[in-house]
DNA sequence: TAAAAATACTCCATAGGTATTTTAT
DNA sequence: ATAAAATACCTATGGAGTATTTTTA
């Protein structure tokens, strides 16, 4: 038994929703004719269902005493059973309607550091408050794997600081960010103005290749005519929060996003250097996958933080205060 | 919308085991031709049913993007429900499986009062101990109301005290019952022999026409020449309790099983009154619907009464010390 | 160019029908 | 005699196949 490559393959084929909607018709009815009117069936396709279920369960379903049709126990057990499979069937059903044709169901965003430290939180608490059906799960990783993660379809959208060249993505501008070059107050030169040159040759703490800050930092470079090789760097450092601690610490000179920076700055953990030869900007963009298809809450999510952005003048929330 | 007689019947007929088992492939291993490859199924078929499915559901299932097959939320919705049905369906499966292979499930059991109260609980008892699978529903009823709820399929099995003429049960010997004729020790006569005419006209505590007990006692008196209804009934009750608690207050003269009244005899608080002209057997019997098949546990449920009386010697266990 | 899904078609298994027989009330 | 299930037989929908085209990585 059991032995054969492909004979034993499948023979549970039979059960089958139709056969099961009869089979609980007949029970609730306690008649085959009466199971065919109500289903629109004759009684003998009735009959050959309930036979094809006894058959495929090796149990008698019904016992069919003259005109009087009674379940047996196996026949109890399988309508308890039914019945929640039914309901499942109703339920899956709904659901999926209610993920085509409602604004709900859970969010998968992705979120370089900048964005998920400092842009989304505003705009997300508004968005969940507005769609309260609606739930987001946040992913952050720096630009390059959040493009990733929405290419490969992790996630539905990405929040990055660089515009991707990916061509199997969409991008929408958000707005802009603005980049500002960092140090302790205790660093020297900080508050004066020097030229480039002596700038690079200073200490330098630096995002990893893969962040958008870093990207945007090296355009900004190559405009004025330098690369970033011609920098001294004097740490490197995979995410803004270690990046903001080791200029606070006086490590270095550091550029990050002012939104990220503005904290310690208010309070003077930091101050900020001028660099007039580097005009630092960077762009923040919406992205997703251009095959795919936004269901409804993404689709009302990604509207929301476009509209949002270009409405409230490109600035998150917490830095209207500049 | 919804106006349609007949229209709106029924076009939710499309999802299908087959067609949801190759979703749930689909979504396993993300290709439409490795679900295909697993199922056994050619990828057009697969392409169909999802196809199919998406149709149905108005929701996009997969997004389909070059070699990449991803689920949409719709896909993700579904595969958590289309699992739970599967499982289900396993499940209704192995119970109508245990329930024809293995002892176990619930037999609904009918037995009239003496049998209730005096013969099964022993019996079953022991029957529980040696099936622990197994659970009993006993009903109770006087013998007319156990054989009509054993016809009509409400009770697997019955005991009664009376052997049913119905054409469409069975019956099977479990033991027989000794009839007694009892009174409280205060009533005068009791504890001399009369002839039964004088005794008859003495006051009378009945049993109701249904009951076993009645049928045996009429049958004793017509065996004597005697009618019922030449008996001075003081009070038709239609239980043995009601019966015993009569006859201990005093009210008269009562027939019951020596089963039931072993208790109240021992303890003094009936006394046997001597009916010699007056032999009262009858027996209890164990019946079930012919056209009916009884599954492992009623079976062997029937078994076990019908063996344990025959080796024991049709008493049962707790009047074994008479 | 290769790999995967979609399309086009063909075929047959089977769900469902009608007519009839059997069975039990 | 009647009502209901079973049986016999037929039809046609649609599930599954092969061959091919389209699409994208």
């Amino acid at each position: 038994m059991g032995v054969g490559i492909e004979f034993f393959d499948r023979e549970d084929r039979d059960m089958d929703f139709r056969r099961l909607e009869a089979f609980c018709k007949v029970y609730e009815r306690l008649s085959f004719s009466r199971a065919g009117d109500d289903l629109f069936l004759s009684q003998p396709t009735i009959s050959a269902h309930i036979q094809t279920l006894e058959k495929e369960l090796g149990a008698r379903l019904f016992d069919r005493m003259g005109r009087t049709v009674l379940p047996t126990p196996a026949g109890k057990a399988l309508y308890a059973r039914a019945t929640d499979i039914f309901r499942l069937v109703d339920l899956a059903k709904a659901e999926v309607h209610g993920l085509m044709h409602r604004v709900t169901g859970e969010v998968i965003l992705g979120a370089s550091t900048i964005p998920a430290g400092s842009l989304l939180p505003g705009l997300l608490a508004a968005f969940l408050k507005a769609y309260p059906d609606v739930s987001i799960r946040m992913q952050t990783g720096d630009s390059a794997a959040i493009t990733q993660a929405v290419s490969q379809g992790e996630c539905m959208l990405g929040v990055v600081g660089a515009r991707p060249d990916h061509a199997e993505l969409t991008a929408t501008f958000l707005c802009n960010d603005e980049l500002v070059c960092v140090a302790a107050p205790a660093f020297s030169t900080a508050a004066t103005v020097l030229p480039l040159e002596d700038r690079l040759a200073q200490p330098w703490i630096m995002r990893e290749p893969g962040s958008g800050t870093r990207q945007a930092m090296e355009q900004a470079l190559s405009r004025a005519g330098k690369d970033v090789r011609e920098l001294r760097q004097a740490i490197e450092v995979a995410s803004t929060q270690a990046l903001l601690a080791c200029a606070a610490a006086g490590m270095g000179l550091a550029v990050t996003s002012r939104l990220a920076a503005q904290q310690l700055l208010t309070r003077g953990e930091l101050v900020e250097v001028a660099l007039p030869a580097l005009r630092m900007e960077r762009e923040f963009w919406c992205i997703a996958h251009a095959q795919r298809v936004l269901f409804p809450a993404a689709r009302t999510c990604h509207e929301f933080l476009v509209t949002r952005c270009s409405r409230d003048g490109c600035v998150a929330p917490q830095s209207k205060g500049l």
